[in-house]
DNA sequence: CGTCTAATCCCCT
DNA sequence: AGGGGATTAGACG
C-alpha cells in the first residue's frame, strides 16, 4: 500500500470459496495460529493481513450472536419465574393463613 | 512488534 | 437498515 494501486484495494466480497473454506476454519477451531494463517492465506490466494481480519470480524460477531441468545435465554428464564411467583401470590390469596 | 478486542467506517445490497 | 471487509484506538505480552 500508500502508493498506487487502488482499484485493487476496492475490491471486497470475499469468494464463496473462501468463505466456505475459512468458515471450515472457523468451526475447527477460531483462534488461527500464524503459520496456520499464513497457509490460509496462500491456500486462498489472500493476505495473511485479510484472513487475520476475517477471524476477527467472525469472532467478533459470534460472540454478539452468543450473547443475544443468553440474553433471550435469560429474558425466557426470568418471564417463567415472573409468571410463577404471580401464580404462588395468587394462591396464598386462597390459603387461610392459620392453618 | 504482532495480535487481540471493541468500536467504527465505508460500501454494497 | 443490515451485512461484511477494512480500519482505528487501546491493551497486552
Amino acid at each position: 500500500e500508500g502508493a498506487g494501486g487502488d482499484d485493487a484495494a476496492k475490491k471486497r466480497r470475499l469468494s464463496d470459496e473462501q468463505a466456505q473454506f475459512l468458515e471450515m476454519s472457523f468451526r475447527k477451531e477460531r483462534k488461527l495460529e500464524t503459520p496456520r494463517k499464513v497457509q490460509l492465506a496462500a491456500e486462498l490466494g489472500l493476505d495473511t493481513k485479510q484472513v487475520a481480519v476475517w477471524f476477527q470480524n467472525r469472532r467478533a460477531r459470534y460472540k454478539s450472536k452468543l450473547i443475544e441468545e443468553e440474553f433471550s435465554k435469560l429474558r425466557a428464564a426470568h418471564d417463567a419465574v415472573v409468571v410463577h411467583n404471580c401464580r404462588l401470590e395468587a394462591e396464598v390469596q386462597c390459603n387461610s393463613p392459620t392453618g
